[in-house]
DNA sequence: CCGATGTATTGATACTTGACGATATCGGTC
DNA sequence: GACCGATATCGTCAAGTATCAATACATCGG
């Protein structure tokens, strides 16, 4: 896709950010806690560079902050990039509580 | 990525099918009620052909359905994706509100 | 049955992405 | 300063994806 799309839909970006299985597992793995770089490793099939390469993804679309502690490197969430999940959920949900269209029918058919 | 890891995680394949800026803004404008496949070329940057390949992606990874009236297409959220969607968005958030893993003290290698 | 219109599929192409090995860098230790 | 473990970067390859033009398919109005 263009990189111009990319810029003007941030949320896209971020959701990018989390559509990926190894990257979803770290940032689960971060939500309960651990947050050594050297957990990942553990937690993921995949081989180190590539773990690195994930948390540069998840750093660059704003999921993680890095953090050096002697010759490690700790994860941690940031918050702001949840919320901004959460508020997309919300904003898809709202059709849910809240039937707005009349317009179109879309009867329920399965007679 | 591989195959396998898809049908491991089936979350992350669900926000796969939101993490792109057409299809995104095709979810959003389902939020709202819009519903014909025609809409959508009128929303989106994008020639016909790809807007129905983005909705074969969403209909894929369970995001939409799609019903036939008359010689029209009209598409419809499936409220359970949505759900599981928020589902996601709080078990990466739970650590937010409620800091419960006193458990790793982030420090620690594996030594 | 025929054309018109809305939608899906096909085929081709350019781009992006995930993965790894090799290697560089950074901090600490001896 | 030499060595070592932990991370990051580089180079590269295979695979996936987004896009379009052309075309096929479906449904309606005549």
């Amino acid at each position: 896709m263009s990189d111009v799309k990319r810029l003007v839909d941030p949320d896209a970006r971020l959701l990018q950010g989390a559509a990926d299985p190894t990257r979803l597992a770290i940032l689960r793995q971060l939500a309960g806690g651990g947050v050594c770089a050297c957990d990942f490793t553990a937690c993921c099939v995949v081989a180190q560079p590539t773990v690195s390469h994930h948390l540069k993804v998840l750093r660059e679309t704003g999921w993680v902050r890095s953090e050096r502690r002697a010759s490690f490197v700790y994860y941690t969430l940031v918050p702001e990039a949840v919320e901004r999940f959460r508020a997309i959920a919300g904003g898809l949900g709202s059709a849910i509580s809240q039937p707005r269209s009349r317009a179109l029918p879309v009867v329920q058919p399965p007679a």
